[in-house]
DNA sequence: GTCATTCTTGACTAAATTAGTCAGGAATGA
DNA sequence: TCATTCCTGACTAATTTAGTCAAGAATGAC
């Protein structure tokens, strides 16, 4: 069980336009070099997010991206859902779709608890917001890009 | 995030081991009858459970598997990890490894969710063990048991 | 001692998912 | 008009997951 790359980087990208918010639109590009990741494949995703409504796109010079709400209305489970269509998965249906049943039928003692953590881990993500997430000084983990460390001290 | 069916089946070959502890023990071909999965890809997965100490094998014939304790004393966690190496991956080593460093040492807001989020589910995997799974007569891939329903409120 | 049974090892293939690339086009503002 | 930026969708590559296979070694029944 891990965290895939597509749900590291939108939620790296969310947080990023969650402290630009109120500002100018951030193009892909700029974002993509922020976190350091291929610019395409930032593109890709951000069409994901803009398609869940997360975040609205302005083309042209000048355009780029932002978010569509206040990060205190946008959760970790709406990004991961928007990329990725689920927090987590129904596992009884993986194994009883088709013409294969669940051999279980009616006393399966094990779904319980895959659906039981499947609530577990879908509220977890459902009470983070990026507002909150932004809001902590968190960390062990990299370096305040140069255009962000810029931005903040308002050259 | 799902359940990958090398996890489910090998939770699945716990519980009914479970069920026959203290009986004879159970060939491989039987258990992958019983629970209708291939039976070259229990073994492997029974190779795992055996390495990590967690059944016992029996040659010959009248052989196969048995636990190699009491269903209370093991949990879904160790079964988690004899197979798959661990219950839930380090997600920050995953985007720092070898020469590209993360970009926000020092100043992450965001590994720190995941962390948390790794500990709620390790917990609850280390909370459920097999005696408490077969101690259940569960629905139809349905509702929870009262210990689960604790267990995943935190109690 | 022979033999069927059952586990052991490790390599191998196939399928699915994840990660990342690319190219041609369309909107927008300077 | 033109550079900038998003849009679409197909494409490839890498990795993981799922499953297969074959030769061999231990064990108990007879």
């Amino acid at each position: 069980m891990r965290i895939t790359s597509s749900i590291e980087y939108a939620t790296r990208l969310m947080v990023t336009l969650a402290a630009e918010h109120g500002k100018a639109p951030l193009p892909a590009e700029r974002l993509a070099e922020t976190e350091n990741v291929p610019g395409d494949y930032v593109s890709q995703i951000l069409v994901k997010l803009r398609r869940a409504g997360l975040v609205t796109s302005h083309r042209g010079s000048a355009g780029g991206y932002s978010l569509s709400r206040e990060p205190k209305e946008i959760t970790l489970a709406q990004v991961v859902r928007a990329v990725d269509g689920a927090v987590f998965e129904e596992t009884c249906e993986r194994f009883t779709s088709g013409t294969k049943d669940c051999r279980h039928q009616g006393h399966c003692a094990i779904s319980p608890v895959w659906t039981k953590l499947g609530e577990l881990v879908n509220g977890y993500f459902d009470g983070v917001t990026l507002a909150a997430i932004l809001a902590q000084k968190g960390g062990t983990c990299g370096a305040a890009p140069e255009w962000l460390e810029k931005l903040a001290s308002g050259k």
